[in-house]
RNA sequence: GGGCGGGUGGUGGAACGGUAGACACGCGGGUCUUAGAAGCCCGUGCCGCAAGGUGUGAGGGUUCGAUUCCCUCCCCGCCCACCA
């Protein structure tokens, strides 16, 4: 054993070893445990974020494996995608060779961290081998009708010159490029997520490990509203307006109807007069929805319709209005409005000169009168004015009103979500070509026809980069003939393929499943290994992705289910959102704050060991931390200090287990390492990584001044605390960890052996300290034996010196004790 | 506007309703050294020489006892938002 620690002498040859032995293979029996991290677009570079984000995973995964479990941990490149291509665009590079240097790259990273990943089972979803499988779900869904072209106001980013996802729009902009999002009418194909979205809601009460923050996003996000749907039927028109509301309780107070401006049945709202007015409407509030910005509310504008609606109830005809404040792809794109019980209506009422009728009265108080109505009044309350159901509660009246609705044949209730179909088809080269031929023979309306799965995959053609990736204009690939140009599947004739791809969410939806079967030729996944090894025990990533990637692959268990692939309804038990790497100011590490740590720099300076430690020890995993060289330093000269406890008791390193009889330091030495192991074992299950680390610490301190002994006894002991420490610190910090306990007489590693079991005895207190209070205020400690009875204590701690004063002739009204924790005195005055 | 987190020393953070501040950083002192670095040892919430007092964003409540439970409020972060 050398004097010195010295991580770069040992961190590359464990590295090694590892992989030669195969350590990190998943063996095939026993209980397993799936232990996954959101793999990594494959940038350049590994930031502290990845670092934290697969070093959590690895943590677990380590302490799994010496559990007994039979763990997979693999890793993969989501790989495809948008920067890729930005970047193939700036600097004329294919982004297949750029992939393939920054994946070799990422990978060299990883591997001096030291993660325990099996890489044989490595994926890469720019593979066709990969992607040609996303394009075999598009083909299985689509028989399912789970895929539909439709027309859509879509997104389009100028920027990137494509269409984005409501999700990745923020703040009217775009989220990769920045640039203002506009408005633009394009057709696009689409998954019918929301033919799952209540069955997605209902199973999040199966999520019970998942952070509630994200299970509540995706509540929220997933947005179920029950309520009614109500029919107006238009005066003088072979048409009706269906609205949704929640408030049916409502009805008789409506005093318009408000239809989105681009309402599918506008042009039968309009007359010859209000077509003009409307249409400019809409264009202008296009215009101004494109340039709007967040928290800025927007002026409630609208222009009459010229149609009136009938009231399915007392037959008054109200004017229908379209409206900026109303969206024509929730519920139905239409509204009832009733300004008194509805502050946006009542504010759109008084600017445009509508009527204000209260249908609703307090339950409490004061009536309120329609006249002079300050603000609606939005609270439940009695039904009234309300023709039949004047009296009714507001609860009771909206399962009246939709009953009676139902029975006119006018409406009745519903539910409405607000989450949206999941629009897929990118304008881009660099994604999973859509496998669809476009006919004009077979297929003039342009519906698309699939292209039979015995072709598959569809592979992107390798590009002219300076002609294909310009950034602007048609779909890439509608610029390379030799793709785009083929035959039809049906007729044999001349066709055209899809030029568009898919979002790369679509990658990222299975890949999970893809890892337990990575080369398998005749499914996507080999559903025996889905049953073995599904659901994915942990998932550690970013809470960033909490309602995007986490639903729609949610929603993607759902439909391999479907197909048979899966027998799990949802894909992963557990859920842990990493907190973020800050700078060492505390800002978020940029490169335009200049406080960017690179992982490489930090292993060349301090070792992984240094590293991995300083990450876990930071704070716990959910929350931020700030990155800190002197508490990375600090971590590293804790790592000095275990290696030089084993050096200096080096001279113990060949003796066996302690046989008993403990003479000497012994006892306590094995006292206080079965306690630290005893408590890092309990902080390790329920992800306290910290406070492990601060375990062996304290146990580390404790050691460090004991010099070595000649004693039998105290030398088994010293030995077994060493290698008692490098268990407790190898998820942690492992190479080291290995080092020492092949130096204290190991011929496996530390990953094929079994996590030691702390001796319950030794790990016991055997005394206690009281603490001793007076009215609550702690007043003296006491040291008792475990087995002290209550009245012992309290006749001991009434005696202590440093509490009989605060005692003295004054009368104890009443004595609290805790057992092994405090004894109260109450006392009078 | 709605939802969800969070607020503890100079700093990162610990604390089943039971001794607030484990562990670490920083700082101060000591030891070793010709000197330094690295070790090692001691101290370190605040006020106070001390006795003692005080202290977990603010205020109230429950309790023998509250960082922890309840109510009101303030601040910070994240997510959603003319959603009918």
């Amino acid at each position: 054993m050398q004097e010195r620690y010295d991580p770069k002498a040992i961190e590359p040859k464990w590295q090694q070893r590892w992989q030669q032995e195969g350590l990190f293979k998943l063996k095939g029996n026993g209980e397993k445990r799936y232990v996954l991290e959101m793999f990594p677009y494959p940038s350049g570079k590994m930031h502290m974020g990845h670092v934290r984000n697969y070093l959590i995973g690895d943590v677990l995964a380590r302490y799994f494996r010496t559990k007994g479990y039979d763990v997979l941990h693999p890793m993969g490149w989501d790989a495809l995608g948008l920067p890729a291509e930005n970047a193939a665009i700036k600097d004329q590079r294919h982004p297949a060779d750029r992939t393939r240097e920054n994946v070799a790259q990422f990978k060299a990273e990883m591997l001096s961290v030291g993660y325990s990943y099996d890489w044989e089972r490595e994926i890469n979803t720019s593979d066709p081998e990969y992607y040609r499988w996303n394009q075999w779900f598009f083909l299985k869904m689509r028989e399912l009708g789970l895929v539909y072209r439709r027309m859509s106001r879509v997104n389009w980013c100028p920027g990137c010159a494509t269409v984005i996802a409501n999700e990745q729009v923020k703040d009217g902009a775009c989220e990769r490029s920045g640039d203002q999002v506009v408005v633009k009418r394009m057709p696009e194909w689409a998954f019918k997520i929301t033919a799952y979205s209540e069955q997605l809601l209902q199973q999040i009460d199966q999520l019970t490990e998942w952070p509630e923050r994200i299970t509540s996003m995706q509540r929220n996000w997933i947005g179920k509203s029950e309520g009614a749907e109500i029919v107006f039927k238009i005066d003088g028109a072979d048409a009706a307006l269906t609205v949704f509301t929640t408030r049916a309780d409502t009805l008789f107070g409506v005093s318009y109807v408000v239809v989105a401006p681009d309402h599918s049945l506008m042009s039968k709202l309009v007359n010859a007069k209000t077509a003009e007015q409307v249409k400019a409407f809409a264009a202008d509030q296009e215009k101004k929805a494109a340039a709007q910005k967040k928290d800025e509310e927007p002026e409630k504008e609208g222009v009459f319709t010229g149609a009136y609606a009938i009231h399915p109830f007392t037959g008054q005809k109200v004017p229908v209005w379209a409206a900026n404040f109303v969206v024509s792809d929730y519920g139905t794109g239409a509204v009832m409005s009733v300004p008194a019980h509805d502050q946006r209506d009542f504010e759109f009422a008084k600017k445009y000169g509508l009527p204000i009728k209260v249908v609703i009265q307090p339950k409490e108080g004061d009536k309120l009168a329609s006249q002079g109505l300050a603000a609606a009044s939005t609270e439940d309350g009695v039904m009234f004015d309300s023709g039949d159901f004047t009296g009714l509660s507001s609860e009771e009246g909206r399962r009246k009103v939709c009953a009676a609705l139902k029975q006119k044949g006018l409406g009745g209730s519903a539910v409405t979500f607000r989450q949206r179909d999941w629009g897929f088809s990118r304008q881009r080269y660099w994604g999973t070509p859509i496998p669809i031929v476009y006919c004009e023979k077979c297929d003039p309306n342009h519906e698309g026809i699939s292209v039979p799965l015995e072709q598959l995959p569809v592979t992107l053609p390798r590009i002219d980069v300076a002609k294909v990736l310009t950034g602007r204009g048609e779909p890439p690939l509608a610029k390379v003939p030799e793709f785009i140009n083929t035959t039809c599947p049906k007729c044999g004739g001349p066709a055209r393929r899809e030029a568009e791809t898919m979002d790369t969410f679509v990658d990222s939806s299975w890949y999970f499943a893809r890892f337990l079967s990575p080369k398998d030729a005749k499914l996507p996944v080999d559903p025996a290994e889905a049953k073995r090894m599904l659901p994915v025990d942990v998932y550690v990533g970013g809470p960033e992705h909490a309602v995007m990637h986490l639903l729609y692959f949610r929603f993607w268990t759902l439909v391999m289910k479907q197909l048979g692939l899966v027998s799990v309804d949802e894909p992963v038990k557990k859920l842990v959102t990493q907190g973020i790497v800050n700078g060492p100011d505390g800002r978020k590490m940029s490169k335009r704050w200049g406080n960017v740590v690179s992982p490489s720099d930090i292993v060349a300076r301090f070792g992984a060991d240094a590293a991995r430690t300083f990450v876990m020890f930071a704070g716990p995993p959910e929350k931020d931390i700030d990155w800190s060289d002197e508490q990375v330093e600090g971590c590293s000269r804790f790592l000095g200090r275990v290696w030089r406890l084993a050096y200096a008791q080096r001279d113990c390193a060949s003796e066996g287990v302690p046989a008993g009889g403990e003479t000497g330091n012994a006892l306590a030495i094995r006292k206080a390492s079965h306690k630290a192991l005893m408590r890092v074992t309990e902080d390790l299950e329920r992800l306290g990584f910290n406070t492990a680390i601060a375990r062996v610490m304290e146990l580390v301190n404790f050691l460090t001044p004991m010099a070595p002994s000649a004693d039998k006894a105290e030398k088994a002991a010293m030995a077994e605390a060493v290698r008692l420490i490098a268990f407790m610190l190898s998820p942690f910090a492992p190479h080291l960890c290995e080092e020492i306990a092949a130096d204290y007489g190991a011929t496996q590693s530390l990953q094929a052996r079994s996590w030691p079991a702390f001796d319950p005895v030794l790990a016991a207190e055997d005394s206690v300290t009281y603490a001793v209070q007076v009215n609550g205020k702690l007043r003296g400690q006491i040291q008792c034996a475990v087995e002290a009875g209550e009245a012992e204590v309290k006749a001991m701690a009434e005696k202590d010196g440093a509490v009989a004063p605060h005692l003295a002739g004054k009368a104890i009204k009443r004595v609290v004790f805790v057992p092994k924790r405090l004894v109260n005195f109450v006392v009078a005055g």
